[in-house]
DNA sequence: AGCACGCCGACT
DNA sequence: GTCGGCGTGCTC
């Protein structure tokens, strides 16, 4: 009795609430543990514990949700915790809700919410650092650099050009990002010009370079968005900018003059950028500016390193954090900033389970610390640009490049006009005179093709035949291994599930031997290419030639030393990298994502024709750019000629809002996924009834439509079928309230094999 | 998820 | 009579 008063005096918890480390809706839930007493001081919400759960008491890792003082369950239906793991770091309780918040507004279990928010939870042992330090000077890099084979030794010249402005290169970036063999390093250090430096702590040593930081000088154009933006930092709620700048305005350096004002505050700042623009040299600018103070996520990092960087983040001993998605769940005690660049890119939301997006989490967490929410794109999304028009973001803009840079002349090539000319060729003449002209200059051209990288279908050119993975709804590519192109080498697979087969020889519809794969659309434009004009140096870029992350990389810094006239690739060769001797760009069917189907796909044909030809003529060259389309009306091909982000907006808005689609109105899309098709779609279909019935009482259904169900448009994936179904209702609010009562629904009769996502403002055909 | 309990078929 | 098939249901 007194013990109970003195703790109850105390404030000593007895009990602890916890979610056990089980993804599964059923375990979805807060299960009460009692604390030993030796645990109870010590026990903090967010600690990693160790629990007996089940009929077997079967050991299990749970987090603490709750302390409590009372038990809401008899005594003796209550386990006790076994132990506190020291080793994982304290979820903090900001992080908590953070994941909680994720899972109502996205939909998925706490524990999945909690996994993508702490994305690593082990504490690793001191970790290793290594280093390569410059032991030569200047004079001998230089002549070393100039004995390099011009071709075959560009990794080696690279580094030792590097080398020139920093004395001493992280290991990782120089193999990473640089791209260099550790055969190369090696070799170099056994001539001496190098020494590879294993130490115990971090460090940045690009600090200690005496590279030089000039400030550039802004814009009148940036000067104000700096002192905008900055305005508002100062506010107790800064509130969300969006930074409209077109290609080349210079938007990087508006964001690193907020950053270092933000940290002469005593704050600190994410980066978010898409990841396929973090180049070495965007990497570099960051770090030149803020030395060893930047740190950045990336693909290449292990679980460990991942972690230690955001243990430098939490202790203060970082100002910057670049990354991808993940990065906005660094830990920072005094976050001042987020950026968000290229805010319009589609990798910005999740795929995976809860499917969040990037932009709207990084509000969520800017609005949390008072921090300020900068978005930056040259063709923003529609929903920031919405939101800018009705006056809840600041809106600035960059009209122009700096340096007076002109932008490009952009022509429109009327494919359809083509043809009836007579000419076949997948080049028009004005494409083809133009090529002609920098070939015979010497200058480089980017040749786009606007469909996702993936290679050929197999046909029959008899019966049209197409053949399919027999457990997925996808046509199986060719995949021919190390350039085999005779047929008994080559092989089917599906990129959904993994099937292999041996290539056709013969079509199993009518006996034809005419079956042959239609070539990836870059490969056809490489042959189409070399037939006109054989000399051409020509580079590929799509998902057959970078099988390897590093492939990437090689083949951009190959064409960036003009190892070739000619690169030819899909989204990924527009997205962020810039080659001065490139001043033609061809976009050659820019059509072809018009019909991928979806609403967004005008906005993303806009948004990649406006990249690419913002490519050509970055240096002092003026540039030149060729549209081809068999629809030269369309307005996201024909404002994207013209630049002219502002009337694509409004004739796409317009749009949006006669049919009721983001961002004018929300979409809920519920997908189902079952054994049986017919299953599947019954599911949907008593869900699509239960909500309308739900509705038919209540003054919503006037507002709320219901799409569907109908099959997905992937309709089956490893032997999986899959079903949509889509509500729209203007408030976001009123959506969640429909997940969580499907949710709700659907949890108390999980007959069979079925299975359910949401996803909210989907991005992407599921 | 994972484990126990349970209610039916062919075996030492 | 029992051993074991996996269908059903619960976990503080």
């Amino acid at each position: 009795m007194i013990l109970q008063d003195v703790d109850k005096a105390m404030n000593i918890n007895k009990y602890a609430n916890v979610i056990v480390d089980i993804s599964h809706e059923k375990v979805d839930r807060l299960f009460q543990y009692r604390l030993p007493e030796n645990l109870r001081q010590t026990a903090k919400v967010g600690d990693e514990v160790i629990v007996p759960f089940g009929r077997g008491d079967s050991k299990r890792k749970a987090y603490i949700m709750e302390l409590t003082e009372e038990s809401q369950w008899e005594e003796s239906r209550i386990k006790e915790i076994i132990s506190i793991n020291e080793k994982a770091v304290s979820v903090e309780a900001r992080t908590l809700q953070l994941a909680y918040w994720m899972k109502s507004n996205y939909g998925s279990t706490m524990i999945t919410a909690m996994k993508t928010v702490l994305p690593v939870k082990k504490k690793i042992r001191e970790q290793q650092y290594r280093c390569l330090q410059c032991i030569v000077g200047d004079e001998i890099l230089t002549e070393l650099a100039g004995k390099c084979h011009p071709c075959r030794q560009i990794a080696r010249r690279r580094l030792l050009q590097e080398f020139l402005s920093v004395k001493e290169l992280p290991y990782q970036l120089v193999t990473g990002k640089m791209n260099v063999a550790p055969s190369t390093i090696h070799s170099l250090e056994k001539q001496g010009v190098l020494r590879i430096v294993t130490t115990r702590e971090y460090r940045n040593p690009l600090m200690r370079s005496d590279r030089r930081v000039e400030k550039p000088v802004l814009s009148v154009e940036q000067q104000q968005a700096v002192d905008g933006i900055f305005k508002s930092m100062q506010e107790t709620e800064p509130g969300v900018s969006l930074l409209h700048g077109i290609t080349g305005s210079g938007k990087t350096e508006v964001y690193m003059e907020l950053i270092e004002k933000n940290i002469s505050m005593g704050k600190q700042a994410i980066v978010l950028i898409p990841e396929i623009a973090l180049t070495f040299q965007t990497l570099m600018r960051f770090y030149a500016r803020f030395g060893d103070r930047v740190s950045v996520l990336h693909s290449r990092l292990s679980d460990g390193e991942r972690f230690d960087q955001y243990e430098r983040a939490r202790t203060g001993q970082l100002d910057v954090m670049i990354g991808p998605r993940s990065a906005l769940f660094t830990p920072f005690m005094q976050l001042g900033l987020i950026v968000i660049d290229e805010e319009h890119e589609n990798s910005y939301k999740s795929e995976k389970m809860p499917k969040y997006h990037a932009r709207e989490v990084a509000e969520y967490i800017a609005k949390r610390d008072h921090a300020a929410l900068v978005l930056g794109s040259a063709t923003p999304s529609l929903e920031s640009y919405y939101r800018a028009v009705k006056g809840e973001y600041h809106l600035y803009q960059l009209r122009h490049r700096p340096q007076n840079a002109v932008l490009p002349q952009v022509y429109i090539a009327d494919m359809r006009k083509e043809l009836k000319e007579g000419n076949k060729s997948l080049f028009s003449r004005k494409l083809k005179e133009l090529m002609l002209e920098r070939l015979l200059r010497g200058e480089q051209i980017m040749l786009f093709i606007n469909r996702r990288g993936y290679a050929g279908f197999v046909s029959c050119r008899e019966c049209g035949y197409v053949v399919k993975c027999p457990h997925c709804d996808v046509s199986l590519s060719q995949h021919h291994a190390n350039g085999m192109y005779q047929k008994k080498e080559q092989k089917l697979v599906c990129h959904y599930c993994g099937y292999q087969t041996d290539m056709l020889t013969k079509c199993p519809e009518c006996g034809s031997s005419y079956i042959a794969g239609f070539r990836a659309g870059t490969q056809r434009i490489e042959e189409e290419l070399k037939k006109w004009y054989s000399s051409v140096r020509v580079l590929r870029m799509d998902a057959d030639t970078t099988r390897k992350k590093e492939d990437y990389e090689k083949i951009l810094s190959s064409f960036a030393a003009h190892e070739a006239d000619v690169l030819i690739g899909t989204q990924m060769i527009v997205k962020g990298h810039d080659f001065p001797n490139t001043t033609l760009v061809g976009a050659i069917a820019a059509d072809l994502s018009l019909s991928v189907g979806d609403y967004r796909a005008a906005e993303r044909t806009f948004q990649l024709l406006t990249q690419a030809a913002g490519r050509a003529g970055r240096g002092d060259k003026k540039g030149e750019v060729v549209i081809q389309t068999y629809q030269p009306d369309n307005y996201g091909i024909v404002n994207a000629a013209k630049q002219d982000y502002l009337s694509f907006y409004q004739e796409e808005i317009l749009y949006r809002r006669l049919a009721g689609y983001p961002p004018v109105q929300h979409m809920l899309a519920v997908q189902i996924f079952a054994k049986e098709e017919a299953e599947g779609m019954a599911l949907a279909q008593k869900i699509a009834d239960k909500i309308s019935e739900l509705l038919s009482e209540s003054q919503e259904k006037e507002q709320t439509q219901i799409i569907g169900p109908v099959p997905a448009a992937l309709a089956r994936i490893n032997d999986i079928h899959r079903t949509v179904l889509y509500i729209k209702h203007e408030s976001k609010q009123f959506l969640i309230a429909c997940k969580d009562w499907i949710e709700g629904m659907t949890k108390d009769m999980e007959q069979g094999s079925q299975m359910l996502q949401f996803d909210f403002d989907p991005v992407n055909l599921f």
